[in-house]
DNA sequence: AATTGACAGTTCGTTTTTAGAACTGTATGG
DNA sequence: CCATACAGTTCTAAAAACGAACTGTCAATT
């Protein structure tokens, strides 16, 4: 599989994936979110190759997750800033971040907490129903094919095993 | 960098991703989470090499992310099922799946729609403050250092830029 | 005037990972 | 006896990542 055949499938988690789903990428998207905006910025606190790094950066660009905003004349020089697009995986980074927490943590806690503004508590994120607001379990949610999907594309919870005959993945 | 390191840092988020957070990994978890259980529906669904595959779903099961269960004797076969650890992962994919339903449609539509059983409607899966019940946003939350920090570890919102004289990736 | 340093990349040779295809081995069905 | 299902393992070629050095512009020093 290329993996830019991933952002043509007929799955909202693989296209997902084809954007932001290698390492790289999501740790430079950490330090978005840690307001990091140049490119010594990023290679330094990451310790990314540079040439990896200007890749991803261009990459994440092109994909109107970062935007590249001149901050000077002169030398021509660049800051990288989240769109709104890319504000938007707050609750993916969230999500890693409180998996992390639960079950990666050393003797020693967390690494870091987190306090709401809005009730000044340290909080959890929970993952709700937009409908009714009760917590979300994979076994209460059932998917159905929305207009975008294709006979054999791939859900999240339910449906079948996609069993054995299929030659290769589900287009 | 060296890949196992990440799971040493001082953020969770960097943990998360040394577990998870390669393309192949988030493939295979859809697909458990599809209950696709076996070694050949995983490769048929995904169309991985057969050799990374193994590779892969050992290192989840070396993780707890995956078990791996004998379902017949005669030739030995296992099934690999999602634990708890893994089943916890829910609110990631449900994020990743989110993401790319708001920015990566195309004319056709999403792939498909979530029914929550619970209040029978269709829905989308919301990150909240599980203090107050309000919707996360990045601007509201402010990170303190937790009992397992470090001095230049990294957070997720708020926090000093790095500030260029970092050698390396702090540890 | 020449040197140094910050910054944002690019280039290039080496190492590591992945891809792709074939092969191993047990067991059932015909 | 042969084909097929299943779960890997092995091997070589191709792709990606690493590491270190190099390019180029400009400001501040020496």
């Amino acid at each position: 599989m290329k993996w830019d055949a991933l952002e043509e499938e007929p799955c909202s988690l693989a296209r997902t994936i084809g954007v932001i789903g290698d390492r790289w990428s999501l740790l430079i998207l950490r330090e978005c979110f840690l307001r990091t905006r140049r490119f010594e910025g990023f290679q330094s606190a990451l310790g990314i190759t540079r040439h990896l790094l200007a890749e991803r950066l261009k990459k994440l660009v092109r994909q109107g997750v970062l935007r590249r905003i001149p901050y000077q004349e002169s030398p021509k020089r660049h800051e990288y800033i989240l769109t709104q697009k890319g504000l938007d995986l707050y609750p993916v980074m969230m999500a890693l971040v409180h998996w992390g927490d639960t079950h990666m943590v050393d003797e020693r806690g967390r690494p870091l907490l987190h306090e709401h503004r809005k009730c000044g508590k340290m909080f959890d994120p929970v993952m709700v129903c937009s409908e009714c607001g009760e917590p979300l379990l994979a076994k209460e949610v059932h998917t159905h094919p929305g207009p975008g999907a294709r006979p054999a594309s791939a859900k999240l919870p339910a449906g079948k095993p996609a069993k054995a005959k299929t030659p290769k993945h589900a287009t």
